[in-house]
RNA sequence: GGGCGGUUAGCUCAGUGGGAGAGCACUACCUUGACACGGUAGGGGUCAGAAGUUCAACUCUUCUACCGCCCA
């Protein structure tokens, strides 16, 4: 390959399904688990396998793969753990809704069939996005992808389900929780969402059993009145305080029930009397407990009113019902008024069904004793979350921690190894034929045992996944070398369903945390701050970014399957005032990119389309830099004889900020400052290696009278410097880097298959005295050059005209001058320099730098006015600088009290200051004087 | 009601007890032999408000205002 085959500007798709395709052949991926090395290990948060990549992915999986990526590099021995979750609830609904399409239900196909539709359906689409985790460049190791219904980790969940019921940790019992009526199963309080929405608030009026009159209730769900078993008042509340004790009779149902005392009741809400339902609320269900009351259940497992409410409800939706008993006690005249009210509805996580508290029998996880040490891990610093702030968050969960409700009424997951005989008496075992024995030893003959068709919460496997996936329980040499991971990579909305719940796990069956730190995500959000969604259909696709899309093709995809069609005119206006000319394709390097400069410690992360548009310019740039190189590197034999004492001073000082941003960029990848090391080497790519040395190479390589030496020198340089910055860059960039490493590095006599193997280049040790001198004496070269292009500038002088400068100063400074004749005059553009020893008399532009006088005669090409109009405002700032300074030197406390190195650097400013304000001063008396005589 | 976080340039956001930063946007000039997805120079901020600690506060403490998230 060469140069001439590099276009002028980086096209990544041309690139990156290569280079992706190359790197997972060969095997790069793996770890060489013969080689040594520091284990590091990351497991990847398990994604939906119905699911497809989403901006959140993209950015935890950019956060990853740097990570993972720079530890290769660094030589660790490095596993990227990934796989796919099974999704219980999600994928059984969209299976079902394949059959609904045939017109049939999962119930005609009968369970087995049924398992089995869903793994043909898993073979056939389940892959979609592993396949999108390529594209983003993910150097996960395929050869180990998992899926939480392999037989082995299967296996280790029934395991676990096994051992946490012999310690007592599992138990079932008939309690009060979230049931989701369209998929007929009960959920965990997780997978509850409350949000608010408009309803009303009915005041009904119960009489008194007395006949003396009626107690008012306020309600927001009318019809579960007809599971009404008691009033309650307040303790307190003087208005009620004489019937407390004695009976309502609830209307419709015609059961007298209690008037109660209790102290949960707010005497402020409503009327300051509450129905209570046990069956059918929550706090209801508490306060019936401290009462002993009845539990009467009214509703169906899909919320209709069932046989223990009068015949006329029966079969009735609690929707109709809540019409019909309300109409009903308006007829009676026992409703006493609604209003508008404002609730919080609680609605499935999946299915956006209104939630129902339902009474049923379900499997739950003791979470206070495993809850106690997992906290104790994050606590004496075995677990590290970054930022650490999230710390509280979970340490508040965990304190509150209710018992986890594990079983599911749906077909898809593992199924509950549990067994029930003849007399209802439960067999656990992780092991059918065994059941049988321990039956039959039970009873004493052979007895049929019926299997609880439940199965487990997708999250309980996902629990098991940082040890499940590497073998256990069995001891494979993977287990022992990678458990426990080193980091975790995930968002803070997943903290209590997941990450909690692997600490629990991990510290019970491995006895060591899962893992050393939790990398926090914020989440991600549209340029307004919107959260994503489909219903907004403001969802930006990371594989859009990469690609690009068509506006009219754009449109399409936001409007399709919308749940509320209403919205997609509005969609579609959005879309196309947002995005006229549709996405431009930005690379997935870019969009990588992008994610690491927004990677910053919290909170949400707004996507801003300018900012991966800044970073496709940024793969551009390098590029272009790097066929510069290539272009001047042409019969560069590579790894030649190198001479370090033909390099020149700008040589020796790119290899100092090489060294130095290695450095950097390190510290920030070791601390998880992606942004920082975004940053860093960004500046250094552009803002140094192109915009100075670049520039200051060409009058070496295009000099005729400089020696072939220099020239091989600074060629040298040229490579090496590129070479090494372009794997500082390659965890963020894996793609760009790769295309560029496997033409630059050859001619830099470095040899290689892959960037992704090279050795990582962070400097190990700080810059030594040499080092700093250089770097101190091109901050000068620089600082001057900027001088004399701004007088250029600022006086409105033609850019192309070349100038001549004389400069007063020290000898010092002249040598400086000296030694940098030929790269200050080019970058500068000057045509010649001379010393004089005091002032010029004619006209003169004039700059300062430290002692010395920067004078550009300009003989009749002057705005004098303009002049004397720069030097005022920068005499005018700078006074207000020194003042400042001077009034911190006049104060003896400051003097006294304040660091030693920190008064050193104030009177070192002092003295600047007043250095260039002589200067300035001088410059606008001698242009005053000029002006004046005319 | 409880908890957590935020308020810095037009926009999006970094930042630190000691001279206010970046990207984008903006202004002027420039097709200089890597790059117009470019170059050079520039404008722009009482760091939400108040009080306190300190020689020194954008940074630490307290309070206030506004915004957001989680839990009940």
């Amino acid at each position: 390959m060469s140069e001439s085959e590099l276009p002028k500007t980086y096209l990544p798709s041309g690139v990156e399904r290569r280079l992706y395709q190359f790197w997972e052949e060969r095997g790069f991926f793996s770890p060489n688990m013969e080689q040594g090395g520091v284990p590091y290990c990351i497991m990847i948060p398990p994604p939906n396998v119905t699911g497809s990549l989403h901006m959140g992915h993209a950015f935890q999986d950019t956060i990853m793969d740097a990570l993972i990526r720079y530890h290769r590099m660094k030589g660790d021995r490095t596993l990227w753990q990934t796989g796919t979750d099974h999704a219980g609830i999600a994928t059984q609904m969209v299976v079902e809704r394949q059959l609904e399409a045939e017109g049939k239900s999962r119930h005609d196909l009968g369970r087995e069939a049924f398992e089995r539709r869903v793994w043909q359906w898993k073979e056939s689409s389940g892959g979609t996005i592993v396949q999108q985790l390529r594209r983003m460049g993910a150097s996960c190791d395929w050869s180990r992808e998992r899926f939480t219904m392999d037989r082995e980790l299967s296996h280790a969940v029934t395991e676990v389900f096994v051992r946490l019921y012999d310690d007592g940790l599992i138990y079932r019992g008939k309690r009060l929780v979230n049931w989701d009526p369209v998929l007929r199963t009960a959920v965990s309080d997780l997978e509850v969402l409350s949000e608010k929405e408009a309803g009303h608030l009915w005041h009904l009026r119960y009489p008194l059993a007395d006949g003396s009159g009626h107690l008012v209730v306020a309600t927001t769900r009318p019809e579960t009145m007809l599971g009404d078993t008691a009033v309650a008042v307040h303790p307190e509340d003087t208005r009620y305080a004489a019937l407390v004790g004695s009976k309502v009779i609830l209307p419709l149902a015609n059961r007298p029930i209690p008037i109660i005392a209790d102290t949960h009741v707010d005497p402020e809400f409503g009327s300051g009397c509450v129905k209570i339902t046990p069956a059918h609320d929550f706090n209801d269900y508490a306060i019936g407990e401290r009462h002993h009351l009845p539990v009467i259940n009214v509703l169906t497992p899909d919320a209709a009113m069932n046989a223990n409410v009068p015949e006329v409800y029966r079969g009735l939706d609690r929707y109709e019902a809540r019409r019909r008993v309300v109409e009903d006690l308006e007829a009676l005249g026992l409703l006493a008024k609604v209003e508008p009210h404002e609730l919080m509805v609680p609605r499935g996580d999946r299915s956006r069904a209104v939630i129902e508290p339902l009474l049923t029998d379900q499997w739950f996880v003791k979470a206070g004793p495993l809850a106690q040490k997992a906290m104790a891990a994050v606590e004496d610093g075995r677990i590290r979350l970054v930022p650490a702030h999230w710390e509280k968050t979970y340490f508040e969960w965990m304190r509150n921690i209710q018992d986890w409700c594990i079983s599911r009424q749906i077909w898809w997951g593992h199924r509950i190894p549990a067994w029930y005989g003849p007399d209802g008496q439960v067999f656990v075992c992780n092991c059918e034929e065994t059941v049988y024995e321990l039956a039959a030893e039970h009873y004493g003959s052979p007895v049929h045992l019926e299997r609880d068709p439940d199965v487990l919460d997708t999250w309980f496997s996902s629990a098991l996944w940082p040890f499940s996936t590497l073998g256990w329980p069995e001891e494979t040499p993977e287990l022992k070398a990678f458990y426990p991971t080193q980091c975790l990579v995930t968002g803070f909305d997943i903290i209590f369903f997941w990450v909690a719940r692997m600490i629990m796990m991990g510290l019970e069956f491995t006895g060591e945390v899962p893992f050393r730190d939790v990398y926090i995500t914020g989440l991600i959000r549209d340029a307004e701050g919107n959260k994503m969604s489909k219903s907004k259909g403001n969802i930006l696709d990371p594989l859009d970014l990469i690609d690009g899309i068509d506006l009219e093709s754009l449109v399409a995809k936001r409007t399709r399957d919308m749940m509320q069609p209403h919205l997609a005119q509005r969609i579609e206006k959005a879309t196309r005032k947002e995005f006229p000319q549709g996405i431009p394709a930005f690379g997935a390097d870019a969009l990588r990119f992008t994610m690491a400069s927004l990677a910053t410690q919290g909170r949400d992360i707004k996507f801003d389309l300018g900012r991966i548009e800044g970073y496709r310019n940024f793969c551009n740039k390098l590029w272009n830099a790097s066929r510069f190189v290539l272009m001047n590197t042409r019969d560069h034999a590579g790894g030649g004889p190198h001479d370090p004492s033909k390099e020149s001073i700008p040589d020796r000082w790119i290899r100092a900020r090489l060294r130095r941003v290695g450095g950097e960029v390190t510290r920030a990848l070791e601390e998880y400052r992606f942004n920082d090391y975004a940053h860093h080497i960004y500046q250094f790519l552009w803002g140094v290696f192109c915009d100075w040395y670049l520039e200051m190479v060409k009058p070496v390589l295009y000099g005729d009278n400089v020696e072939e030496g220099r020239k091989e020198a600074t060629r040298t340089t040229m490579l090496d410097v590129l070479e090494q910055a372009l794997r500082l860059l390659h965890p963020l960039m894996p793609f760009i880097t790769e295309e560029l490493w496997l033409r630059v590095a050859p001619r830099a006599g470095r040899s290689g298959d892959s960037i992704m193997l090279a050795p990582w280049p962070g400097a190990e040790a700080g810059l030594d005295a040499a080092e700093e001198a250089v770097l101190q004496e091109m901050d000068w070269v620089i600082a001057l050059v900027t001088v004399v292009r701004t007088l250029r500038a600022e006086l409105d002088l033609p850019p192309g005209k070349g100038l001549h400068m004389v400069v007063m100063g020290s000898d010092q400074s002249i040598e400086r001058l000296q030694r940098h004749e030929r790269i200050i005059s080019v970058l500068a553009r000057l045509e010649g320099w001379s010393r004089v020893g005091e002032a010029p008399g004619e006209e003169c532009a004039t700059g300062v730098l430290e002692d010395l006088r920067i004078h550009i005669p300009l003989a009749g090409l002057m705005d004098m006015a303009a002049e004397a109009l720069r030097l005022t405002k920068g005499l005018e700032k700078l006074a207000r600088e020194l003042e400042t300074v001077e009034k911190k030197l006049a104060n003896p406390s400051f003097l006294s009290r304040a660091k030693p190195e920190v008064v050193g650097k104030e009177r070192a400013k002092e003295g600047e200051y007043k250095e260039k304000i002589h200067g300035l001063k001088e410059a606008l008396r001698r242009l005053e004087h000029m002006r004046r005589p005319t």
